[in-house]
DNA sequence: TTGCTGACCGACG
DNA sequence: CCGTCGGCCAGCA
């Protein structure tokens, strides 16, 4: 079908930093949002592997305010040390208890509802 | 081109 | 509650 619409993923990884960087000071997001958010549905993994790019990118992305579904630390090892991550989050405010995010429910920024145009 | 890998997620037993 | 499995799709050897 050469007129089907191809979900470009040329910026596949400005899309995901995108929204990261529209995450609020003191908030945070989980993966499998910013997929569902970018039309990936399922593809949260490809947000992981979007921030493991994000170090060699130039670009100011506030990778640890994306956590897993469970508002769990699971990008802890990729930052430079393992306590950097956390170290970033409490400087916001946020509380951690075993690479936990303290209130996540509460905390939790959701671009689906925070940027539904 | 094929086959693996991965900072995830939801379902199932 | 816990482990396992399939799906997801962009890179890389």
């Amino acid at each position: 079908m050469a007129g089907r619409v191809r979900k470009h993923s040329a910026s596949f990884f400005e899309n995901v930093y995108d929204v990261v960087r529209l995450v609020p000071h003191g908030r945070v997001t989980s993966y499998g949002s910013i997929a569902e958010y970018i039309g990936l549905r399922g593809s949260a993994r490809m947000v992981g592997w979007a921030m493991n790019g994000s170090h060699t990118r130039l670009t100011d992305v506030p990778a640890h305010r994306v956590v897993n579904r469970n508002g769990l630390l699971t990008g802890k090892h990729h930052f430079g040390t393992p306590n950097m991550m956390q170290q970033l989050l409490e400087n916001e405010g946020i509380e951690v208890v075993n690479d936990k995010i303290v209130r996540f429910n509460e905390l939790f920024w959701n671009p689906l509802k925070e940027l539904q145009i």
